[in-house]
RNA sequence: GCGAUCGUAGCUCAGUUGGUUAGAGCAUCGGUUUGUGGUACCGAGGGUCGCGGGUUCAAGUCCCGUCGGUCGCCCCA
């Protein structure tokens, strides 16, 4: 006989049940509350977009386009790509669905991203984000608002005192390449004392040596220019507004001048709101400004700024949700009363209480499920009751048992 | 792509310097109890010890390879 071999799930992928599962929609349901607060609109976009999306708008030197991301023909040989991240794909909505209209708008999103890395803590080849942007907007009130839809978030699941926003300003494209060049002047320099790593980054993107992790890159990364001296007296003013409109909110954030951003795309605001409690996966939202990304999608210039935050990362810090019980479970004993028990269990329901039937095994057997369950109350029905047209309903938490009415067993369970 | 570490029952793990038939707890199912749970007792099912090769009289145990998990580097949410 042949072995039947059971698939097993594809590397990085992952399957929840019960509290995991629960704590990932707690955050989604945080998510969306907040998002109904600020007047952000719930949009979806596909998992699946043109290859070109991606590769035009994040960069084509960029890790992400280069390696990471899940590739392939479809059958009629086009070159389709699984989202890596939202961002692109909302602008290209907002280009071809006709959103340019409503500008500026405001929107949110959730679900599935894809990137083929090697998965540890807090890493996933399919992983969750939550999206929040704006398009069409270049004003300081836009990021603010962003930043704050963000904080209050954070907040809402408790992760206020353990997470810290660090903020950094990229400046505007005249600012961000004179500093770019003096970067690489001064890196240059002193490329024989970098890191291999660092040295590589040399050719390919100057800026991302600042957050080098090699010790020895320490002292030339803090001798190295700074974005202050470089930022343009509009620049300037722009992340002078943003922060003084988070100081107005009371959002409290840090200077991060060595923060930069992996993706091409941004401009002026970049910040990340991390925490020391996930090891090497720290960040659990980033975003930024990226007012060139539209018209790297062949749009018209449209300033935009918005940020992702990993589900699962913000799932494994929250504190466990409480799991869902039902209010009451059925046992009902003997055929008579199972039929009794249907109808009653599909009232109790049709009346919002969430109940549930103990149908297999003996009475014992029926009530250690009812109390396994969590339910809060257990509802017998034999042959005895349902003559009398009672149910007997006990309180599985102080044992207390009394025969109710069958009509009124919903308020029985419910005081 | 690189490094470290771990793979024994559905889950968490034990298994001595290599030694007969690989164990426990939890979970599942049955029973003590055809009408009372969160407590007890009895019993049952469930394993090619990740896979392949090697050393040996003998391998869960030692060696090599491979695959997978985890953690770290890179990068990122």
């Amino acid at each position: 006989m042949a072995q039947i071999q059971t698939p097993q799930p594809v590397r990085g992928t992952q399957s929840m049940l019960g509290e995991e599962a629960d704590r990932f929609h707690a955050v989604v349901a945080a998510f969306d509350r907040v998002r109904r607060l600020f007047g952000f609109k719930r949009v979806e976009v596909p998992v699946l977009e043109p290859t070109a999306v991606f590769s035009r708008s994040l960069g084509e030197t960029t890790d992400v386009v280069s390696n990471e991301m899940y590739t392939f023909e479809d059958r009629g040989g086009d070159s389709v790509t699984l989202r890596p991240e939202f961002t692109a794909g909302i602008a290209r909505a907002y280009l071809s669905e006709g959103w340019q209209q409503y500008a500026p708008l405001k929107v949110a999103t959730h679900g599935a991203a894809f990137r083929y890395e090697r998965p540890q803590k807090g890493r996933f080849r399919q992983f969750h984000q939550l999206d929040a942007e704006i398009i069409g907007a270049g004003e300081p009130q836009a990021d603010v608002e962003v930043l704050l839809f963000a904080d209050q978030l954070l907040r809402e699941l408790g992760l206020g005192k353990t997470v810290v926003l660090k903020l950094n300003t990229l400046g505007d494209p005249a600012t961000r390449q004179a500093w770019r060049d003096a970067l690489y002047e001064h890196f240059n320099a002193r490329a024989a004392d970098l890191s291999p790593d660092s040295r590589d980054r040399l050719e390919r993107n100057p800026v991302r040596i600042l957050d080098s992790k090699a010790h020895g890159d320490w002292p030339i990364v803090d001798s190295a220019p700074v974005i202050d001296d470089f930022l343009t007296s509009e620049a300037a003013d722009f992340f002078a507004a943003v922060t003084a409109g988070l100081d107005a909110a009371g959002v409290r954030w840090e200077r991060a001048p060595r923060l930069v951003r992996g993706l091409d795309y941004y401009r002026h605001t970049a910040f990340e709101f991390m925490t020391d409690t996930l090891g090497a996966q720290g960040t659990v939202v980033a975003g930024g400004r990226y007012d060139g990304l539209i018209e790297a999608l062949g749009g018209p210039h449209t300033p935009a700024i918005g940020w992702a935050a990993g589900i699962e990362r913000l799932a494994m810090m929250i504190d466990a949700p409480p799991p869902e019980q039902p209010e009451a479970v059925l046992v009902p004993l003997g055929e008579a009363a199972e039929k009794a028990a249907t109808k009653l269990l599909a009232e109790l329901r049709r009346d919002g209480i969430a109940a549930d039937m103990a149908y297999r095994g003996n009475m014992k057997k029926r009530m250690q499920r009812a109390a396994a369950s969590g339910a809060g109350h257990a509802v017998i029905l034999g042959d005895a009751e349902l003559e009398a047209g009672v149910a007997q309903v006990k309180d599985l938490a102080t044992g207390e048992q009394r025969a109710v009415a069958l009509e009124l067993v919903n308020t029985a369970i419910r005081a």
